[in-house]
DNA sequence: ATAGCTGCAAATGCTTTGCAAGGCC
DNA sequence: GGCCTTGCAAAGCATTTGCAGCTAT
């Protein structure tokens, strides 16, 4: 592939995000492949590991800028770490505790049959879902 | 009643937690009650109110270690706060955002009919459900 | 007496923010 | 040029920890 942030760049042209460096490289990592689950932290790594300088300031900053703009979404593990998803559908997750890996489960993998009744001037914003697995 | 702290002493007893004042009346607040769902911060606001002075540090270290002696149950809602459930059955929760409010929900309320399949050498260690409500 | 508990204050770890300098259009 | 973006360092916040003094048994 000759055009090697094409992914990248449309995406921050699509939602009016200037397309800097920083932004790029990040882009890069989370949107031109499969899909990620990264914490900040991971991420810095990452990107600083391919050379470029980002710092760990303006990758918080991102990542909600991403998360504000739909193209990604803030997953709550426990209250340590903040996960961010690549994966903007609604869907739940796995989480292997040795590991720390977190994963996506498909809606074969796990259906909810009933929720409950909604309050009168309410709504449901979320249904957060989370395995937990540890080895036996 | 003219033993007010005896639900809360047998708690302690039972669990080979030495009463001290401040457990006492931590768990006094805890159990003598209905079902409730603290923060730290909240419980130490509400047991300072009441005369007795426990610090914020033991306030964590008391419900660390009533959580350890199965208790309480630690709920994770966002990055922000630990909430602590008296309700130590196997349940699933509902958070009003707009009030702070967390509540259970009952096995009626929410039904999950199919969990996913469980790799060899590993289990499930928990199953974390927050609905999260807002006014609409 | 002594092992365990408490309180304070300092430390921690993740995340956010203020502000001056730099970069994109 | 002007506004948006970045980076650094400092601040923030909930939580944890070290340690000297206290307390239940």
């Amino acid at each position: 592939m000759n055009r090697p942030y094409s992914k990248a760049l449309k995406c921050l042209q699509d939602f009016g995000l200037r397309p800097t460096r920083q932004r790029l490289a990040l882009a890069k990592i989370l949107f031109d492949g499969d899909d990620r689950h990264v914490t900040a932290e991971v991420l810095h790594n990452e990107v600083n590991g391919t050379g470029a300088k980002v710092s760990l300031a303006t990758i918080y900053n991102t990542l909600h800028q991403f998360t504000e703009a739909g193209l990604l979404k803030e997953v709550i593990l426990d209250s340590n770490r903040t996960y961010f998803d690549t994966n903007i559908s609604d869907h739940h997750h796995i989480f292997f505790k040795e590991d720390e890996i977190l994963a996506d489960l498909t809606s074969e993998d796990l259906v909810i049959s009933s929720l409950p009744e909604v309050p009168e001037g309410k709504k449901i914003s979320a249904v957060n879902v989370v395995i937990h697995m540890e080895n036996s």
